[in-house]
DNA sequence: TATCCTTACGGAATTCGTAAGCATG
DNA sequence: CATGCTTACGAATTCCGTAAGGATA
């Protein structure tokens, strides 16, 4: 058993079991591959793949059982290898951050900055997503950190941390009656056109709920991904939008009005997460630490501890 | 990075920082397994081991993190075998149990001349220990299954299912007054001196809450391990002996009584654990079975999923 | 000085790519 | 018949054990 042969196994599934794509990928021969695979089922006494005569056409039982097992490997090998780059405190190597719209638009760009000029030599992927996607990143290992507001993976293997708490502000043109408005209630704002966040976006379920508990029945009449295309519209004049306050930009939204309605909804929590199974890199610490600075190196660590002693009933 | 490699690594550490009886353990050459080290900091470009002169002392800093991820890929090595052993279905191989002495003694006999039955060619081993030393085995993959009354490791990575529920019962020589006691209380036991479990054995801790609940204090003048010695002592006349009603034997027990004392103590249930990181084979879930027939092997693969979706808070 | 690790070297085994063979759709 | 996997074979590389060198307690 080795390596290559495990490698060629989980490249083989990749890439729609088709060997000859599998060498190209992992710069070798095609016959090379096949000996990989081949070998490698002779030793464990099962065949992996399903075959059709010679042709690869999917996985047999036993790889269906197994693969998690090889991946597991592969993960641990590069834990090995990512281990020995950051052991050797260089603060080099690569950062995927996997983030919501929210986040990477108004947020990361500071902390992005400040983590730069901390880390020179780290090159920082951002890969955005929805909460949902970013939480399938972290278990997969595409992204080192993810950052979402909605409920990040509830996931074994994922530890979370909450970073910082914002809630939902109300924006409308300058102009706009309810500018003028003192104490805004749900009402208010529910007597004009509304838009905001799709479901499953930053905090949608707790503008909803809010609507919910008040028993007012809001008039939802664009939702979108993320704040950029909401307040278009409100500027538009289309309606009432309802943004992530930290999705207010002073000098960019001129036009607009920010109506203080941190009463009107339930707080909301962006949480950072990252997986157990995964190495975490020094930098990654920093990371976030220059994203949330009371998250020292020393209390990440700490609640990562508390969080995989976390018991059963 | 091979896993030869890997092999010398985590061997040295077990032997104690000495090469050459890794090369002994290995079945390989002295100079051999240096150089696998040598060349894998190498490659991971920190030491793993801390040296004096060329000496090895222990581990580095590097490799205290390091050795973990790499015991990781041993034991993700060898599921990988093992599953491949197991998926052939030949219901061949070795199986490891660990229970306590209760459990080893009188009530695995039954079931292990079924297993036996039903797997002939699985070689059975079984160890003995207390339930945290059991709790150990199954982490570190000594054991395949270990079955222990007593809280079976709270930890992240052990399945624990409930087999069977049972209570103590007191026993006395056939003489004894308090054979003839009906409607037995913890007050009428107290009056004569004790013998019973250690503390951490086989519901001891029950044992302990009864009297404790009935503000009755015990007077404990001899603790063992096991049914066996307690029993020993009790036909000595030394006191009166409160033993896990399993423990009873008709046939050898003949010159003791057994007294119905359900009603007396807290219900104690015995738990069958294993290590969610290691491979579980076919005839490890058939050896659950038969020890409880009610776990068939779709119910066992339920309550694995169940457990490892287990969310936090 | 005895133990223990590293370096040096050469033979053995393994690995891998090219070329050929063969099966599938 | 074009694509795709396996087998065959030979060259190159890697691997590994013996022997020697050097350092520590």
């Amino acid at each position: 058993m080795n390596f290559q042969q495990l490698k060629s196994v989980v490249e083989a599934v990749k890439s729609g079991y088709n060997l000859t794509e599998v060498a190209k990928n992992l710069n070798t021969s095609q016959p090379g591959v096949s000996r990989q695979i081949l070998e490698l089922e002779d030793e464990l006494g099962v065949d992996l793949f399903a075959r059709s005569g010679k042709r690869l056409t999917g996985l047999s039982n036993a790889g269906v059982r197994l693969l998690p097992v090889i991946e597991q490997i592969l993960v641990g090998a590069q834990n090995l290898k990512r281990g020995g780059e950051d052991l050797q405190n260089l603060n080099e190597g690569t950062l995927s951050v996997g983030a919501t719209h929210t986040q990477a638009r108004y947020v990361l760009p500071h902390v992005v900055r400040d983590f730069r000029e901390r880390f020179p030599n780290v090159s920082l992927h951002l890969h955005q997503g929805s909460p949902t996607q970013i939480a399938e990143m972290i278990t997969q290992g595409v992204v080192d950190i993810g950052i979402a507001t909605e409920v990040l993976a509830q996931q074994k293997d994922v530890i979370v941390l909450d970073s910082y708490r914002w809630t939902h502000s109300v924006v409308v043109p300058k102009k706009h009656k309810l500018a003028k408005t003192k104490e805004l209630t749900l009402k208010d704002i529910a007597s004009y056109p509304i838009i905001t966040y799709q479901v499953g976006y930053t905090g949608r379920a707790h503008i909803d709920a809010a609507f919910k508990a008040a028993s007012v029945e809001p008039d939802i009449v664009l939702t979108a991904m993320d704040a950029d295309v909401i307040k278009t519209y409100v500027e538009l004049g289309l309606g009432v939008g309802i943004i992530a306050s930290v999705a207010w930009d002073d000098d960019r939204d001129r036009s607009l009005a920010l109506l203080d309605s941190g009463h009107l909804f339930p707080v909301n929590t962006t949480r950072i997460g990252f997986s157990r199974s995964h190495w975490l890199t020094g930098f990654a610490l920093g990371f976030i630490e220059t994203f949330v600075p009371t998250l020292t190196k020393e209390k990440i660590m700490e609640e990562i501890n508390r969080q995989s002693r976390s018991e059963r009933a």
